[in-house]
RNA sequence: GGUCCCGUAGCUCAGCUGGAUAGAGCAACGCCCUUCUAAGGCGUGGGUCAUGGGUUCGAAUCCCGUCGGGAUCACCA
C-alpha cells in the first residue's frame, strides 16, 4: 500500500542479492525527485557504496536495473551522482487517486470505541484582563492540537482552567468598588471582560501613584509597596472572600460572570471551544489537601515558618515552595490539585498542557511533583510550550499599552476581508448575509494561519501596522483556491458532466498531474507526522505547498474545455480531491474555507 | 552565574530522522484577464545559513567553543 515502503524493501533485496548486504529499511532514504531531475522518487545510494565496492553511479544503475526489473511500479530510473530517480507508472498514480478519491476520510484516522483519551488544557485566562494577541496563539495551539491528535485517533478532551481567585482578582473588584459608580457592561456597553480589565489597570495606577506620594514623604519603596493602604484593602478582600464573606462572594460572582460573558465571545469568535472547563476557586483546596499528604508520607516538608516544601534538588532543579507559612497555595499547589480532579474525572491517557515556554520551568517541577506524589502520568505529561508573539519593538507590554487587544484584531481582520472583497466585486450578488459569512471566513483564515503557519517554539513577530497579508503564503491563498476549484466544479454540474468515481489507469497524464497525486498521497502521513510533534504548522505548510502546485496546474491546463472527455474526467477528479484535501486540512487549522469568494 | 530556546534574502517564515545548485511569501521591477474566479500565473534582482572548529564520502541540519537575542531560576499567576 505504502509507496516509500516497497520502494525500502525492494533496495534492501537488491542490496542483499547484488551485494550481499544486510540493511535495515529505515536505512533505505527515500525522498521526493526535486524538480530539476527526472523521475518521482529517489533513493540515496551512498549508504550502500562500501558494501558494493563500487562507484556511486555503478552501484546506483544496478539497484536499479534490479527494482526495475523485479517491480512493476517503476516504470524507469535514472542516476546521477549518487541518486537514483525513480520513474512511477502513470497507472499507479491514477489507482492511487481512484483510492484517495473514493475515501470519505482521507488522512483522517477515526478514533476507535475504546480509543485513549487525551486531555489538552489551553487559553487558561485570568479573569482581570481580556484576551491580547499572546492568548489568540495559545487558543488557535491548543484548538488546532486537538483535532490535530482527533485526527490520529485520539479521544480528545478540550480542557480550560480558569484563573479565577487570588489577589490579582480582588485588585479590579476593589478598583470596581471604590471608583466604579455602579457600572455594568449593560449600563455602560463596554464588554465585560474589557470593562473587568479597566479597572485592573486602574488599580494598577492608583496603586502606583499611592507608593510614589509614600516615598516622597520619606518611606522606602518597598516597604511602600507593602503597605500600601490599596494593596492592604485588596489582601484583605482575598482573606474575606477566602472565608466566604455573602458580600465579597456576591461581588466576585457579578464580575466574573462579566468577565465569562465577555470571554465566550472572544471564545466564539475564535471559533474554540471547551468539553471542561475547571476554575481555580474549585480545584486549590484539593491541591492543598494533596501536599498535606505529602507532607504526611514524608515527600514534602515543613519549614519554621509553617511553609511547606518540595526539595528537588536530586532531580537537578531547586526547592520548591507548596504552602505559605498562613497556609494559603501558590500556583504549583493549585496545578496540583487540578490535575488530581482531572485524572478523577477522566480516564486520561495523556495529559497536554498547551502554555507558553517562560514556564517550562513550571512544568519540569510539576511533573517531578505529580510523581512523587503517586500519579503514575506525572511523569510523561506533556508541556506543549510555545514561543511569544512579539512587536517589531519588542515584547508586549499593557503598562505601555502595547498590547494588540484580541477582539480588536479579529474585528479589524474581518473587516479588512470584507473591504477587499467589496473592492474586488466577486460576490456582488450575494446576500448581505453571505458576504459576512465570507469576511469572517476570510478574515479569521488569514489571522489563523498566519500564526499556524509558524513552528509552534518559536517567538514570533507581528507587525500590526502591516496588518496581515491575504496574498501569497497566507490562509486566503488557500481558501480561494478551495473557491476557484467549487466554482468549477459548480459550472461542471451545470454543463451535465458527470465525471463518475473511477479513472482508466491507462490514461496519459503529464508529469504536474502525477505530482499532484503524489503531494495528495502524502496527506496521511503529514497528519502523523504533526501529531507526533505537535505541529500545526506542518499541516499549513503542506497545505500551502499543494495548492501553490495545484494553481499552476489550474493556469496551465483545460478542464471543462478539455476535449478529451477521459481527461476532463481526469481533471475534474483531481480538483475534487485536492479541495477535499484543502478543506480536511483547514479544518485541522480550525480555518473554514468558503464555496465561492 | 546555572538551565532552556532561538539566530537562514531588506522584512516575515519553510527547509523531515545529515544528501543534489539553500526555498517560499512580502516589498521592488517587468509580463499575462474576448479563455474554467487575476485574493491567480510567469519572470528579474536579492544569501559567507551569526561565527570558529570538529565528525562525515557529504553539514543550514549532528557535536564543542565564541558572539548576539529571548525565557527562566518568586511566599506572582
Amino acid at each position: 500500500m505504502n509507496l516509500e515502503n516497497d520502494i525500502q524493501t525492494i533496495v534492501v533485496q537488491a542490496v542483499k542479492t547484488l551485494y550481499g548486504f544486510d540493511a535495515e529499511t529505515n536505512q533505505v532514504q527515500i525522498q521526493k525527485t526535486k524538480k530539476e531531475f527526472e523521475g518521482d522518487l529517489t533513493v540515496v545510494i551512498f549508504p550502500f557504496v562500501k558494501a558494493a565496492r563500487k562507484s556511486p553511479e555503478v552501484a546506483g544503475q544496478e539497484i536499479g536495473e534490479f527494482i526495475h526489473k523485479n517491480n512493476n511500479i517503476v516504470s524507469g530510473f535514472n542516476v546521477i551522482k549518487g541518486f537514483l530517480n525513480l520513474n512511477i507508472h502513470k497507472s499507479y498514480w491514477l489507482e492511487t487517486l481512484n483510492n484517495i478519491h473514493a475515501d470519505q476520510h482521507f488522512g483522517i484516522l477515526l478514533p476507535a470505541e475504546d480509543a485513549d483519551i487525551m486531555m489538552i488544557e489551553y487559553s487558561s485566562p485570568n479573569t482581570n484582563k481580556p484576551l491580547h494577541l499572546g492568548h489568540i496563539r495559545n487558543n488557535l495551539l491548543g484548538f488546532s492540537i486537538a483535532e490535530i491528535q482527533k485526527a490520529n485517533g485520539w479521544k480528545v478532551v478540550k480542557t480550560n482552567i480558569v484563573n479565577d481567585r487570588g489577589i490579582h482578582i480582588c485588585k479590579s473588584m476593589l478598583a470596581w468598588k471604590l471608583w466604579g459608580n455602579g457600572e455594568t457592561p449593560q449600563s455602560t456597553g463596554i464588554k465585560g471582560d474589557h470593562l473587568v480589565g479597566k479597572y485592573y489597570v486602574l488599580f494598577d495606577q492608583e496603586y502606583k501613584a499611592e507608593i510614589k506620594w509614600l516615598t516622597e514623604t520619606g518611606m522606602g519603596e518597598e516597604e511602600a509597596k507593602k503597605s500600601a493602604s490599596l494593596i492592604l484593602e485588596a489582601q484583605k478582600m482575598l482573606l474575606a472572600w477566602e472565608n466566604n464573606d455573602p458580600e465579597i462572594r456576591h461581588l466576585w460572582e457579578t464580575m466574573n460572570g462579566w468577565v465569562y460573558a465577555g470571554f465566550a465571545e472572544t471564545y466564539n469568535q475564535l471559533g474554540v471551544d471547551f468539553d471542561k472547563i475547571y476554575y481555580e476557586s474549585e480545584t486549590y483546596l484539593d491541591g492543598k489537601s494533596k501536599v498535606e499528604e505529602g507532607l504526611k508520607s514524608g515527600v514534602f516538608y515543613k519549614r519554621d515558618d509553617e511553609s511547606v516544601w518540595a526539595d528537588l534538588t536530586g532531580e537537578g532543579l531547586d526547592e520548591k515552595l507548596l504552602l505559605r507559612g498562613d497556609g494559603t497555595s501558590v500556583y504549583m499547589t493549585q496545578d496540583i490539585g487540578t490535575a488530581k480532579l482531572r485524572y478523577d474525572d477522566f480516564d486520561i491517557k495523556k495529559m497536554v498542557y498547551v502554555v507558553g515556554n517562560e514556564q517550562i520551568y513550571h512544568f519540569q517541577v510539576l511533573s517531578v511533583l505529580l510523581d512523587k506524589l503517586g500519579f503514575e502520568w506525572g511523569k510523561n505529561l506533556v508541556h506543549f510550550s510555545y514561543g511569544m508573539v512579539e512587536l517589531p519593538e519588542g515584547k508586549m507590554k499593557s503598562r505601555e499599552g502595547t498590547v494588540v487587544d484580541a477582539d480588536d484584531l479579529i474585528a479589524g481582520m474581518i473587516e479588512t476581508a470584507c473591504e477587499t472583497s467589496e473592492e474586488l466585486g466577486k460576490l456582488d450578488n450575494c446576500t448581505p448575509q453571505e458576504k459576512e459569512n465570507v469576511a469572517r471566513m476570510v478574515g479569521l483564515g488569514a489571522l489563523k494561519y498566519f500564526i499556524l503557519k509558524v513552528d509552534p517554539k518559536k517567538n514570533m513577530t507581528f507587525n500590526p501596522k502591516e496588518s496581515i497579508d491575504f496574498n501569497g503564503n497566507t490562509g486566503p491563498f488557500i481558501q480561494y483556491t478551495y473557491a476557484r476549484i467549487k466554482s468549477v466544479l459548480r459550472k461542471a454540474a451545470e454543463m451535465g458532466i458527470n465525471f463518475g468515481t473511477k479513472i482508466d489507469s491507462d490514461l496519459e497524464i503529464s508529469e504536474k498531474e502525477s505530482y499532484l497525486i503524489q503531494l495528495l498521497a502524502a496527506f496521511p502521513s503529514v497528519i502523523e507526522e504533526a501529531g507526533k510533534e505537535f505541529s500545526p504548522a506542518l499541516i499549513a505548510n503542506y497545505e500551502y505547498e499543494l495548492v501553490k502546485e495545484y494553481n499552476q496546474f489550474y493556469h496551465d491546463f483545460p478542464m471543462l474545455k478539455e476535449e478529451n472527455t477521459h481527461l476532463r474526467q481526469f481533471r475534474l477528479i483531481l480538483s475534487e480531491s485536492i479541495a477535499s484535501v484543502v478543506k480536511t486540512g483547514m479544518k485541522l487549522l480550525g480555518i473554514d474555507v468558503p464555496e465561492r469568494m
